[in-house]
DNA sequence: AGCAGAATGCCTAATATTTATACACTCCAT
DNA sequence: ATGGAGTGTATAAATATTAGGCATTCTGCT
């Protein structure tokens, strides 16, 4: 719950100017900069640091510009910590890639060389999206309402799924 | 739950061809086609026809590509139907306008000219990703995990941050 | 080291919710 | 028109939730 000004990002690059000028970039926003070269570090890194936040370049291998690097980490790293959001970063403005990257739960997708501003924005952003924790009445009834939806107004339909009783779903739908 | 093969997609587009191109890549995979040149129909007729998946075109004003009106189709869809995919099609492959489309929810982004075993592929999967129903107790056992996480295991901080008591946590995680 | 406040684990009794089951009614397609 | 599926409503029994209390254990701070 770290309120954008005392939170811990990591940003992860193999290029040690990009993480110098991220740095430079971030350094009043963020209230601890952690930097890593190499990504195979970021998980002992995370169980050491209490990391809120990650900026994840794709490529590290030399040569390799597939961006495929960069989404197993990305995987890795939500699989371990499904809520701290991961910005990624990528020299290649590639709509295959970024689709790609988003779907499997990035935070965002930014392209070198950054505007500044805008990657804070996109930082700080990704860092507040998921600050508050919905009461737990208000998520069941939204998740309630997406089911319905689904089963396009079939009651019964949408409890069976729900795997609650269909007087269950009147009742939680009457609050 | 429509199991893709007895689902109803709607393809919005301004472009008449399209719309004909669209109906011949699809009409062998999904039972039924809708199809509407005017977003303006969409949720007009998303209230009589029961639409399992959206393929939303984003540019309609001609001279106009900047995909401004995609998104804020994509936006009215979501805010009505948030759980029904939306798959974004485009002739300008903008990463910046995959980027924020994916971030306000489209389930996918696919450029023209489109590749049909592709187009297909991203339909079926979109359909299929939010296909399965999470049933009430798991979304919520899923919730509470990460606001007890967020709240670096302090129990009672994530009870309140619930709505929930205590001992009702404490009852929830036993299950 | 020691103290105060917070958090834990567990208890009770009063409330409330959920479940299984049932019944009459409406739609809809055969 | 008939059967199947969905709706709206009802009941009692089983469960869950709540507020409140009470020792005990952490924790942070001086």
């Amino acid at each position: 719950m770290p309120t954008t000004d005392h939170a811990t990002i990591l940003v992860v690059d193999d290029n040690p100017t990009i993480l110098t000028a991220a740095r430079f970039c971030l350094e009043n926003t963020f209230a601890r900069i952690l930097t890593l070269q190499r990504p195979d570090e970021i998980l002992t890194l995370m169980q050491q640091e209490a990391v809120d936040l990650i900026l994840l370049d794709m490529n590290f291998s030399l040569g390799v510009n597939t961006g495929r690097e960069g989404l197993m980490w990305l995987q890795a790293i939500r699989k371990r910590h499904p809520d701290i959001p991961v910005v990624l970063l990528t020299a290649y403005a590639d709509v295959e890639l970024a689709v790609k990257g988003l779907k499997q739960g990035a935070a965002d997708f930014v392209t070198k060389p950054w505007d500044n501003d805008e990657l804070r924005h996109k930082l700080k952003d990704a860092l507040e999206r998921n600050a508050e924790v919905e009461r737990l009445d208000e998520m069941e009834a939204a998740h309630i309402r997406r089911a319905i939806d689904r089963c396009h107004g079939n009651m019964s339909e949408a409890a069976k799924l729900l795997g609650v009783s269909r007087q269950t779903l009147y009742n939680k739908m009457k609050r």
